[in-house]
DNA sequence: CCAATTGGTTTTATGATGCAACCACACAAG
DNA sequence: CTTGTGTGGTTGCATCATAAAACCAATTGG
């Protein structure tokens, strides 16, 4: 068995999470989603995919609870796909991967949309890492500490 | 060309982030990059990967500007992969990956470790995105703008 | 009831991944 | 300098995933 070395047994939370999104096509179909598109054919048009990895992912997704099925909503008989918390709780990730193409991209030019706040139509801040109590945190004021009481497993 | 779709010249900030990292291995060397490993034994060791590919994704790595070479360090004369600042620049995504799966995991007693400000050993807060003057944003509170201006490019 | 659209599945070709074996070079001992 | 060992890869398959296109069933639309 050669697969392609699922992370999902992994005790690091980057693997795992890697493990749902972690391939060419999920996040930009979560992305699309997140924009309000919901079926079949709206994500095959948008992101120009084969329609059969199309089909593969959109079944992983709902079978990691990232979407699920909705029976309709428009009338037809069709179905449709939507976010659930879960899915919707990547936006940060995404918002990750852009602030970071667009401060560090070799050809920024070729970007061709900033994220904004709505109401002022600013950029957005960069995304802060701070403390509970508040303090401003830069990756070396963090570090990373063993899960408190993993109720059994020995070590 | 059945190639894997670069997402190279895509316009969309989160697809040309990807497209440098969104394969399964390349974020998690830089993982542990961050966490000071520097030799390509090191990284084989404790990520267990084959090494061509470890080879092929470290040379990837340094194409795209996220590792550079550097010729020794420790007195030998082998070569270590160091982060540059596009590297170091990942851990915001690295975080929101992390935090995702804090959240949201299916299995989350299986996770070893927490991320915690290292001053009081509390966990860091989520990820805030904020507009400029301050305020805190939903996703619902953001949009995307064309970029302004973009010298030349018809449309 | 006929035709086109939607939402897929199947087929086939090719690229990527993974394991194991191999190899070149550095370095250390004799 | 010669042999041995560890580091840092590369090369060969075997297998898996991806991509494009053809095919197909069910749903609309007329």
């Amino acid at each position: 068995m050669v697969k392609r070395t699922s992370f999902e047994g992994d005790s690091c939370p980057i693997a795992r999470s890697l493990d749902a999104l972690g391939d060419w096509w999920s996040l930009l179909i979560i992305r699309e989603a997140l924009f309000g598109l919901r079926r079949f054919g709206e994500f095959q048009n948008k992101l120009g995919m084969a329609k059969n990895i199309l089909s593969v992912r959109l079944r992983a997704l709902v079978d990691h609870g990232i979407l699920e099925t909705a029976p309709a909503s428009d009338g037809s008989a069709y179905q449709e796909y939507v976010l659930t918390p879960k899915g919707r709780g990547t936006f940060p990730i995404l918002v990750a991967l852009r602030q970071w193409s667009e401060e560090f991209d070799d050809h920024p030019e070729e970007i061709a949309t900033i994220l904004v706040d709505r109401e002022k139509g600013r950029p957005v801040k960069k995304l802060e890492m701070r403390a509970e109590d508040g303090r401003l945190l830069s990756p070396a004021d963090t570090t990373l500490k063993p899960r408190a009481a993993p109720r059994r497993r020995s070590a």
